[in-house]
RNA sequence: UGGGGCGUAGCCAAGCGGUAAGGCAGCGGAUUUUGAUUCCGCCAUUCGGAGGUUCGAUUCCUCCCGCCCCAGCCA
């Protein structure tokens, strides 16, 4: 594949990533609170990774990086009732995908059940935590209100004998599913609602991935998250903001345990896009009601369906470092990320030439039968990536949108009686209009001027456009899919009314493409750009012969944009 | 009404008492056999608001306003 080596002159910051977590892992070096760093990417195996995770991501495995520390994926399923195998195997592919690596250090939060297990003992043993029999609802109401204290349990002061006896009889199963929870005993009557006795163990008859029918008793996410953390040596946990009620609690939990290390927990906001939704419910929802094709559909802001979509890893890494990391919620704007695709594609794809609505055009003075090869380069950037050779003929395909009968104001391509180039081949003039029964335009008799082969006019004279096209013969057919946003809304609902702000016209397929023969060549995941039309890459719904192609992403389209700036003005 | 967090341009985001970085978008212009790319230029007298401290405040203090998160035996 070609690669262009010359940086690009407004290319992504040049500096290295600088916020205000990098800032403290600084810190915590240069005083020698921490040797070396070491993170974790802790993803919950509900689901598939999207691009919110890959915020995330960066974050943990570039800190370790930068830093020369180390970071590891760590699967956090303490939940066996929402967790699958088939997510697992995913969040490995997409991580990997994406370009990072945690070596030897794969872990599972059930990796340390049985220590977990044995810290809730020593709790109960110290008498900071209680096996609670209040009904579900019950603990719910007397947890309190935002504004009003809760009660204590009625269990809350059982002898540390009958909570030792009652809890291990939780875990050996001897009790049906929700009948009785082992509690922290820190303080009812605290403004933050996690430290008002939490959960520690749930009862929850149900196989895990992991540890199978071993466990009938799971710790809830607070309990096993810090001492994860702490058993894996990690320096810097970094999470999400909506758990920053929760450091107390992670905290405590450090202070009254025998811990092997002191992590510490620092939150940065997660991501938002505009046009986009990034709740893993709503995300769930659209694949199992079937909006979208499955998680790698190619509108999915997935890691997966950005990758079936044709988006290079190292334009999501650009985008999430351009994007910074800070406490303050804010939402993308998607043309942010548009713009680190097309940047990280410009330098990438070879170019191709492809007629996706193709409208046919005959040079009634090119002999018939006669064939020519002429050379197109592979990338205008880089003289590496070669040329190739493309058949010229006496008919051929171009793009319907690159003639108008009556051109409209500032169109330049190709009308009735104009000229225009076609790239890499000869100027041609439009000649005649052939039309249907129904009135639609069908085919366009032109005519060439054999002086100006491979593109210009000895007599210097100049065209308005260039346009692409591919011989009628030798093109190849192709399905192409055109995507737009699963949204309508920049700010769509994430909640029940998701469905309501769904684009009817998130995907356009158009059936009979025409592609240059050097495209039946094309591999999935490498990207190829059609001229003047957009990113491209081959989909895994391909047959032999019959490729399936989606759109990436579009070029930048001014004349689109000024066409419909004008339509706006009125 | 309790607890936690946050408010710098249309959108991200630096800034940490010395007089508003950078990027995206936008707007001009140059180059162009992709209306692409590339290149050059423009784009916050002002930092949610009001007071105060100071020679000097986006930065410190006070009050106010607004937004987000928390009442799962989810993570």
């Amino acid at each position: 594949m070609a690669t262009i080596e010359k940086a690009s002159g407004n290319a992504a910051p040049a500096e290295p990533a600088r916020d205000f977590i990098r800032d403290i892992v600084q810190a915590d070096l240069d005083s020698g609170r921490v040797k070396s760093v070491v993170t974790r990417f802790p993803p919950e195996p509900n689901g598939y990774l999207h691009i919110g995770h890959a915020k995330s991501i960066c974050l943990n495995f570039g800190v370790a990086q930068e830093f020369g520390g180390r970071c590891h994926l760590r699967f956090d399923d303490t939940n066996p009732a929402k967790e699958e195998q088939e997510y697992i195997d995913a969040i490995e592919r997409d991580v990997r995908w994406l370009g990072f690596d945690w070596g030897e250090h794969l872990y599972h939060a059930s990796d340390y059940f049985e220590r977990l297990y044995g810290w809730a003992e020593d709790l109960v043993r110290a008498g900071k935590a209680y096996v609670d029999d209040q009904t579900h609802e019950q603990i719910r109401v007397n947890r309190g209100t935002l504004t009003e204290s809760g009660k204590n349990s009625p269990f809350r002061n059982r002898s540390i004998e009958e909570n030792l006896d009652l809890f291990r009889r939780m875990r050996a199963g001897e009790f049906p599913n929700g009948a009785r929870v082992l509690r922290a005993k820190i303080d009812m009557a605290s403004g933050n609602i996690n430290l008002r006795d939490p959960v520690l163990y749930r009862i929850l008859n149900a196989p895990h991935p992991r540890t199978g029918t071993t466990w009938k008793i799971y710790p809830s996410y607070d309990f096993a998250h810090g001492q994860s953390d702490a058993i894996e040596g990690i320096t810097h946990s970094i999470c999400t903001l909506e758990f920053a009620d929760h450091r107390p609690l992670y905290d405590w939990f450090i202070a009254n345990l025998d811990v092997p290390a002191r992590p510490h927990q620092y939150e940065f906001a997660r991501l938002n896009l505009t046009y986009t939704v990034l709740s893993k419910r709503v995300l769930t929802l659209l694949v199992r009601d079937g909006h979208v094709s499955g998680w790698d559909d190619p509108r999915m802001p997935t890691i997966a369906g950005l990758r079936r979509r044709g988006v290079p890893p190292e334009a999501i890494r650009d985008f999430i470092k351009r994007i910074g990391v800070a406490k303050a919620n804010s939402t993308v704007d998607v043309g942010m990320f548009e713009f680190s695709v097309r940047e990280a594609l410009n330098k990438s794809a070879l170019r191709r030439m492809a007629a996706l609505r193709p409208l046919k055009v005959t040079i009634e003075n090119y002999p018939e039968g006669q064939i020519e090869e002429l050379d197109a380069v592979n990338h205008p950037d880089d003289p590496a990536a070669g040329s190739r050779k493309i058949k010229f003929g006496r008919e051929l395909y171009i793009e319907r949108d690159d003639f108008q009968e009556t051109p409209e104001k500032k169109f330049f391509r190709l009308s009735p009686g104009k000229e225009v180039r076609l790239r890499y081949a000869y100027f041609i003039t439009c000649r005649e209009v052939v039309k249907n029964a129904a009135g639609a335009v069908v085919e366009l008799r032109c005519i060439y001027d054999p002086a100006t082969k491979g593109g210009n006019a000895p007599d210097g004279r100049k065209v308005k456009a260039t346009i692409h096209w591919v011989s009628a013969a030798a093109s190849i057919a192709a399905e192409v899919r055109l995507y737009n946003p699963l949204f309508t809304k920049p700010e769509p609902s994430g909640g029940e009314g998701f469905a309501a702000d769904l684009n009817p016209n998130s995907m356009e397929v158009l059936a009979d493409a025409r592609l240059e023969p050097a495209l039946a060549d094309a591999k999935s995941e490498v990207p190829v750009q059609f001229e003047r039309n957009g990113y491209f890459c081959l989909d895994p719904d391909s047959k032999p012969g019959k490729p399936v192609f989606n759109r990436t992403i579009g070029l930048r389209d001014t004349f689109a944009k000024d066409v419909a700036k004008e339509k706006a003005a009125g």
